[in-house]
RNA sequence: GUGGUUGUAGCUCAGCUGGUUAGAGCGCUAGAUUGUGGUUCUAGAGGUCGCCGGUUCGAAACCGGUCUUCCACCCCA
């Protein structure tokens, strides 16, 4: 009985087409990463169940891909507990591994297993896949690439502007104009926390600010008042939701608005220091902008917050995304080391440039010339025409069956290959082969020596 | 995890308030064309109507469940 083919939901096969051009952006990603003195690690592609859960918060936990145990794994959970049927109590009885989520934390506990092989500050890139168990939707799967920079064990602000050049330097070879590279400060969002007297509410109330561009003023006061934020704080946030200007006009607000407050100033004051490089040293064509709402990763993040907003006329949540956490390879027993970094959204970005038609027409090229084959004795003739020219570096092949003519040359079409050459007896004769150029149509007689060079021209 | 949406030929989709033999375009195969592709013409192959169950004399169509697609929420790249 044939079984229906199928592949689970939120994964894709990838065409050769798609592969091309998903290798292009990883390439130009890689060559940026490296320029800027990055080096690539790789971490297995699952980890323990300890090392991952309670480090993306409650809702990072429901989405981990957990591995069932190998053999009967039923057999050593109690009978109690199986009889209680919950999920989160019985899991790590039957689960000891689980899909890497993200590439930070298998970062974190890499710097921590390798910390006495490891020259700080160190500087990795990574660009592996990863696995949430997410409902998908547009630009969102359940197995999707994550390529990511950090750099641990320094504090110096420098890092951040680097990592503004580095956003800048990628986007713009990938051709990709009108980028938005949005920070913020998780300081900045404690201050005003602080500020308004809700310091234990700064999730709520930063998650709820984090909305305002999706459900206006109201939708998020709403959301404030229903999360126990009382009505005179959200009074004295008023400024946030009307949040305009430059970036100089910006902080100095925020000084204002945060001068009761030591953490928000030392807040403003970094994001004051990048900024002030940025406009220095100059962007190629991103715009860097300080955004208060912004408030991902809340959970680890400790100062710089950045996320990459795509072209405003595509219809795309961020394609990239990072910040500074100060201690998260604490929570795996090394202290006090300060990490940074970010990450491309591959599969967004991918999404981004195939609606904006950025991909290079050379991308998904594939063989140049393709030899039609007329029988055993002229195939050999011709293979060693295919020989030279594969050693002089053009993608050459042979068509393998003598079929006829007419689906030959249609395959060549199909594959848009721009030369076919026909060889019979009566080139085999002269020495010499028949090369046709598919889109023109014209053919002249020539030797290998010739096409060889011709080809090489051609490319 | 919550709410909605989608599924018919390889692909894109028709298919009337349930009615007997399920269609089109494109693609595919063959021929017109024995060493010349794209265009044209002719013929042909190809479907458990996502899956399971129910209602009915009768289901692609109605109902329930399930899987899948896409969308919103949650969250996130």
């Amino acid at each position: 009985m044939a079984q229906k083919p199928g592949i689970p939901k939120g994964t894709r096969d990838f065409t050769p087409q798609e592969v091309a051009k998903r290798n292009y952006i990883i390439e130009t990603v890689k060559k940026h990463f490296a320029s800027f003195g990055f080096m690539p690690i790789e971490t297995p592609s699952f980890e323990n169940y300890d090392t991952l859960m309670g480090k993306y918060g409650e809702e990072g936990d429901r989405l981990i891909f957990k591995i069932l145990n190998s053999g009967d794994f039923l057999s050593k959970v109690n009978d109690e507990l199986y009889a209680k049927k919950e999920a989160t109590s019985l899991t790590p009885k039957i689960s000891e591994k689980a899909l890497r989520y993200d590439l930070t934390v298998p970062f974190a506990r890499y710097v921590v297993m390798h910390q006495n092989e490891i020259e700080l500050p160190f500087k990795r890139y990574q660009i592996q896949p990863v696995w949430r168990a997410d409902r998908p939707q547009k630009g969102r799967f359940r197995e999707f690439f994550q390529c990511d920079a950090d750099v641990v064990g320094s504090n110096s602000l420098w890092q951040e502007v680097e990592f503004v050049q580095l956003y800048d330097a990628v986007f713009n070879d990938l051709g990709l104009n009108g980028v938005t590279i949005k920070m913020n400060n998780r300081k900045i969002l404690s201050g005003i926390a602080e500020v308004i007297g809700a310091k234990d509410k700064l999730i709520d109330f930063t998650v709820a600010l984090d909305k305002l561009d999706k459900i206006g003023e109201d939708g998020v006061k709403k959301e404030m008042l229903e999360k126990g934020i009382s009505e005179v704080a959200i009074e004295k946030v008023q400024p946030l939701f009307s949040f305009e200007g430059t970036n100089v006009e910006k902080l100095n607000s925020l000084d204002e608005l945060l001068s009761t407050s030591e953490e928000g100033k030392k807040g403003v004051e970094e994001l004051r220091f990048i900024i002030d490089a940025i406009h220095t040293l100059g962007l190629q064509q991103a715009a860097l902008e300080i955004d208060v709402t912004l408030a991902r990763g809340l959970n680890y993040y400790t100062g710089a917050i950045f996320e990459v907003a795509a072209p405003a006329e595509v219809p795309m949540g961020s394609i990239g995304g990072g910040g500074r956490y100060d201690d998260l390879t604490g929570i795996f027993g090394l202290k006090n080391v300060s990490g940074v970094g970010i990450s491309f959204g591959l599969d967004r970005i991918y999404l981004v440039l195939e609606d904006l038609d950025l991909f290079p027409k050379t991308v998904s090229e594939t063989t140049k010339i393709l030899f039609l084959n007329f029988g055993d004795k002229e195939a050999m003739y011709c293979m060693q025409a295919v020989k030279k020219l594969r050693e002089n570096g053009i993608k050459a092949e042979l068509y393998p069956d003598s079929a006829k003519m007419k689906k030959q040359m249609n395959y060549a079409n199909k594959r848009e290959i721009p030369f076919v050459v026909l060889a019979g007896t009566k080139e085999m004769e002269e020495g010499i082969y028949t090369l046709k150029n598919m889109q023109t149509g014209d053919q002249e007689e020539v030797d290998a020596n010739a096409m060889t060079e011709k080809l090489t021209k051609y490319i």
